[in-house]
DNA sequence: CCTGAAAACAGACCCCC
DNA sequence: GGGGGTCTGTTTTCAGG
C-alpha cells in the first residue's frame, strides 16, 4: 500500500494544504501542470491514505474555547490491558486534542482544549477516575505563538 | 468585530469541520436548513475570521516526517527585545507546528515535526545559537495515540 | 502520460415569501 | 431571515494524440 511520492506529488500537497479551497486549474497553474494529471495524483494520494480529511480551522478562542493544556502524565501501570483502558479514554474524550505515547521520564503527553480552567479540572477528574496515574503535571498555555496544519513538506526526504 | 454564534452555526461549523468537502445542500439537509442561509452564515463566519483556512490533512508519516517532538523551554531573559527575537524564530520556521507560552516553571512548549533525530539536532543546534536558552528538555514521540483537528464544540459555551 | 472536450454538479447571487 | 431557482464555473469522466 505505499505509494510512491514525487516532487510533482510534494508541490500537488503543499499547495492543497495551503488552500484546499482552490480550483483544480488553479493548483495546476501553480505546480506547473494541467488538471487531468493532477486530478489522478490527487485521486491516488486519496485512496493511498496520504491525503486524509478535508477540513476548515477554527478560531478556538471565539468559539469559547478559551483554555489550553499540555498534560505531562507518568503511570506506574505498564501492561497492556491498562493502556488499552487508558487510550480508549483518550480517544473518546473529545476535548484531547493530541495525545502522544513518549521515551524517557514522562509516559504521555496530552494537548486538552476546553472552555476554562473548571472545564479542564471535570476533565482531569474524569480521567483519573477512570485509569491510575501516578503524576499529572498540567501547564497551562498563555498564549499560543503558533499554530499550524502545515506538516513541513519544503525538503523532506520521501520514504524509499 | 465579535459575531453571535447560535446553535446553527455551530452545527454548520461541525459539519465543516468533519468534511469540508461536502457540498452546501448536503450540509443544509445535514443541520436542518436550506441552501441559502446556510451560505450566509458560512460567508459572515468566514468573514469574522472564524472559519479560517480550508486544508487536507496529510499522513506526516507517510511523507517521510517521521520523528515528533515537544520540546520544554525554559529561558533566563524575560525582555521584549530577547522575546520578539525567540517568536519571530518559531514563527520563521516550518518544523515548528504548535509553539505555546506557558504558565508556571516552563516558560515555553513547542511542538515539532522533522524527518528523524538528526534533523532535530541540526533545528535545536540552530534554534540555541539564534537565541539564548536556559534550559531545554526534548520529549520524543513514540506513538501519537490521537490527532485531530475537530475543535470540541458538543457543548462549549458561546461567547456573550 | 498529457490535452481537450463533454457531462454532471455545485457554488454564488438573485428575487420572492 | 428562509426557500427556491438560475447562471456560471468547477469537478469528473472519457476519447484521442
Amino acid at each position: 500500500m505505499t505509494v510512491q511520492v514525487d516532487e510533482m506529488d510534494r508541490k500537488i500537497l503543499r499547495a492543497l494544504q495551503e488552500d484546499a479551497s482552490r480550483s483544480l486549474d488553479e493548483i495546476a497553474r501553480e505546480v506547473g501542470s494541467s488538471k487531468t494529471p493532477v486530478w489522478t495524483r490527487i485521486r491516488k494520494l486519496r485512496e493511498a491514505g496520504i491525503i486524509g480529511r478535508q477540513t476548515v480551522i477554527l478560531d478556538a478562542e471565539a468559539l469559547g474555547l478559551e483554555a489550553c493544556f499540555f498534560v505531562l502524565i507518568r503511570t506506574s501501570e505498564h501492561e497492556a490491558e491498562w493502556q488499552q483502558t487508558f487510550l480508549a479514554a483518550l480517544r473518546a474524550r473529545p476535548e484531547v486534542m493530541e495525545a502522544h505515547r513518549l521515551a524517557g521520564e514522562i509516559d504521555y503527553i496530552l494537548k486538552v482544549r476546553v472552555p476554562n480552567a473548571r472545564a479542564y479540572d471535570a476533565f482531569y477528574q474524569a480521567l483519573i477516575s477512570e485509569v491510575r496515574i501516578y503524576n499529572v503535571t498540567a501547564l497551562l498555555s498563555m498564549e499560543e505563538i503558533k499554530s499550524t496544519p502545515l506538516l513541513p513538506l519544503g525538503q523532506a526526504p520521501s520514504k524509499s
